[in-house]
DNA sequence: GTGGTCTAGACCACG
DNA sequence: GTGGTCTAGACCACG
C-alpha cells in the first residue's frame, strides 16, 4: 500500500498516515491479519521522522485498527471491534460538509452517490 | 441565531463558529442580506476574544458566504456562489468518515439517511 | 501539587506523571476546573523534556481527565465521566496484586483497609 | 494449568506468563512441590520462543515462587517467604487502580468485593 | 504565551 | 530487528 502525504495541508502528516490506513483497512487493500511496514521502513519511505510515524502506529493501536508487537511489527486486528455507530464528531463533520456541499449547489443524490462511492 | 462552542473540541474557536455560521446558512437559519452581529458583540457574547470573531468574518468573507462593509458591518451574501461541486478535502474528509464508519459497521442506509437528515 | 520521578522505575516517565495526576485528582489535591502548570513549566520542575510532558497531556486529555486549549494551557475537567466501572486492565492488575499479597501471607482484611485508606 | 497469552496486551509476554503462574499458586491450582512444565514444553505449547518461557521461570525463581534443579526441571517452592507485607511497588499500583476506580463513580464496597473475590 | 507537531539522533526492553 | 521512550531543539497556529 503506498502512502502519500500532501505536505501543504493543515491536517498533521501523522494523522494523514492514519487517514489512509483507515481507509486502506476499509477498502480491503489492508487485509486483516495483515503486516504493516516497521515503522523504520515506513518513515525511510515516506521520508519522515520516525517518530512520527510511530505516532501513528500508537494512535491506531488506541483505536483498536492495528496491534503491535515486538516481535512481528504491527499487523491489522482480526477483530476490529464494530459499534455499529457514527462517533458524534464525525456526525459533525459530515453536517459540515452536508452544509457546505448544499450551498454550493450539490444535489443530495450525488452527495449520497458520492457515499455509495466511497463504502 | 445562537453560537455554542464546544471548549472541549479540538477543532479551533474561530473554526467552531464559522461552521456553525456556514450550517446556519444551509439550513436557512440565516437568510441571505442578513445582518450577522459585529464583531464585538459577538465576541462579548460568546466571551472570547473579538480577534477570534475577525478571523472567522475574514475566512468567512474569502470563502464567499458573507460580504461586509463599514457602514452595515458583516451580512450573509445575496449570491453565494454555487460551483455545484463538492471540494476535493471535502470529499477526502467524507472519505474518511464513510471508510471509518464501514469499519464500525455502520451500515450504507444508516449513512444516507443521516446525509439526507443533514441536507 | 508536586510530581516526583522516579528515575529507576520501569514505568515510563510519562506515565508516572499521568499516575500522579490522576491520584492527585481523585484524592482532590487537584480540582475540577483547576489549572495545571504548563507543559514548559511542568518540564522545567522535573528537569524532563517538554515532549514528554506533552504526552502525559495528551494522554490525560484522551482519557477525559483534562482538557487543553491554546489560551488557558492545560485543566482539570470539571465533568469527568463516570463509567461506573473498574476497566478490565485494571481488575486484572487487582487480581495480580491480591494474589501475590495472599502468597505473601497478607491477610485479606489488610488489603481491604489499603483500598479504605487510598479511596 | 492452562495460559493464555493476549496478544493485544501491552504486558509482555514472558510477565504474562509470570503474572499467570503466581495467580496459580495463589488459587491452589498449582500446588507446593508440583512440577511446572519444562520450558520446550510450555514454549511449544504456547507457541512462542522458549528464551520467553525461559525469562519467565528465571523470573520466577528469583522471587521465590519456584525452584529448579536440572533433574526435576522447575517445581512450586514448598515453602515460599511470606513477608507479610504488601510490596511498595504493589501498594503503589494498588493506589492507582483505587484513584481511577473512585474516578469513575465505582463505590469502595464494589472494590472491596472485588477484592474478596480474588482473594 | 500556550499546546501541537516534527526532526535527528539515541538508547532500551522484548523476543 | 522491532516498537517504545526520551532528549534538545525548532517552528507553527491559536488566541
Amino acid at each position: 500500500m503506498i502512502i502519500k502525504i500532501d505536505e501543504y495541508s493543515d491536517v498533521p502528516i501523522y494523522m494523514q498516515i492514519r487517514n489512509q490506513i483507515v481507509m486502506g483497512i476499509s477498502s480491503g487493500e489492508l487485509k486483516a491479519g495483515e503486516q504493516l511496514p516497521t515503522v523504520r521502513a515506513l518513515a525511510l519511505e515516506i521520508g519522515i521522522n520516525t517518530m512520527t510515524v510511530s505516532k501513528t502506529y500508537q494512535m491506531l493501536k488506541n483505536e483498536g485498527y492495528i496491534m503491535t508487537d515486538r516481535k512481528n511489527g504491527a499487523r491489522v486486528r482480526e477483530n476490529i471491534e464494530k459499534s455499529g455507530v457514527v462517533s458524534e464528531e464525525n456526525k459533525k463533520e459530515l453536517r459540515r460538509i452536508v452544509s457546505e456541499a448544499r450551498i454550493s449547489g450539490v444535489p443530495v443524490k450525488e452527495l449520497i452517490s458520492l457515499v455509495k462511492e466511497y463504502y
